[in-house]
DNA sequence: TCTTTTTTTCTATGACTGTAGAGAATAACG
DNA sequence: CGTTATTCTCTACAGTCATAGAAAAAAAGA
């Protein structure tokens, strides 16, 4: 007799689809991080996840497919993470959490800048990718751009220029650090990108 | 009798090789810019350059020769039309020279940021690239640092940060530009990326 | 145990790639 | 015009890739 599954209710198969999908993901992560988006074909996430050649194709038709839906899924955890982070906090103090995750400042983050890289080059001539690029920058600058506003109603920010430019510059900023750190030599750890932010948070 | 080549003094053959590979670069940019870096195939290039399949062989003896050439080439131009702009400037005028000729506020250099995309993401495994861009990052750092001292000497600077903090924050600021540039809509234009540039200026 | 359904392996296929190199075409020169 | 050196074209090759689909394996249920 089959253990009862709690949660899948419409999913009476062995396999559950989407959880395998993210084991997918997950392996699709470890490979782009370890031998870059070239060394990713499908024979070797295959193998990596422990599987044989054509076992992912019933859960991701195409290999656009898998990639497009692991880059979405590194945008949602990371907008997980800043939700979790600058929960309860508003003005400078949230504009710090969300920073602060948001910078390549350890080991697993510098891998996710070596994998955004690859997706915002495929982006570049994908529309579909830009697009998600597109959404979660939108969603990024409406979050910076509300702390400012929050800021500048407590005092803490008296710079005598509009929230939009700013937050689209920090925005920059936190992007390139990103290039910075994936092009990084392998000795070099941070850059001084904490520091980087601060200094930009003391000047507003 | 062949007309005099004033230049080429050791070159006495029909073609000049140097020449013929930067038409050639020219072309990879073109493609690279067109159809994107999984686009620019050695015969695309080749057919871009206006010759058949194996011409390019001589030039570069193999795609990634080519292709580390260009990248090179862009790097230098770009080093080129900064000289030439922050002649004669110093301190927050250079500065701001050195910023507008590297920000994306054109089509030409929107064109530029979809070339550096790929070869970050190219750097990202590949050591001999990864030390072009490294060395590239070295002299704009030291560029902009020794500029941020000068607006310091004369008083126009007076933030209490220093200078490689802040020299660095600028950097990334303008690296993450390309990727906001090369990124948005076709229709949108710009970024308010100049602003974007002033606000930090005008709080140092 | 036998049947049915689901999952995975394995092999094949067609397309595309960088590279090699023989031969044709072209230009230079006597 | 003929010879030589240079440049380019064209075909071929070996490798890799995503994808397809038949067959095997595994699991579930009676």
């Amino acid at each position: 007799m089959p253990i009862f599954l709690g949660s899948a209710a419409d999913v009476p198969k062995i396999v559950d689809h989407d959880e395998r999908r993210l084991e997918l993901v997950d392996a699709t992560w470890r490979i782009i991080a370890r031998l870059g988006i070239e060394g990713a074909t499908m024979r070797e996430i295959a193998t990596e996840a422990g599987f044989a050649n054509g076992a992912l194709k019933p859960y991701f038709p195409t290999k656009d497919t898998l990639l497009t839906f692991a880059f979405q899924h590194v945008f949602n955890r990371t907008n997980q993470r800043i939700a979790e982070v600058t929960a309860g906090k508003k003005g400078i103090p949230a504009l710090r959490a969300f920073s602060l995750e948001v910078l390549p400042l350890d080991e697993e983050r510098v891998n996710e800048a070596r994998i955004v890289i690859p997706f915002w080059q495929k982006a570049v001539n994908d529309a579909e990718k830009a697009e998600i690029h597109r959404k979660s920058m939108a969603l990024w600058t409406a979050a910076i751009v509300a702390h400012l506003a929050e800021a500048r109603a407590d005092g803490e920010v008296t710079a005598a220029v509009d929230d939009a430019t700013l937050g689209g510059h920090l925005l920059n900023m936190l992007l390139g650090a990103q290039i910075t750190a994936a092009l990084a030599p392998a000795a070099q750890a941070s850059f001084g990108l904490e520091e980087q932010l601060e200094a930009f948070l003391s000047l507003l």
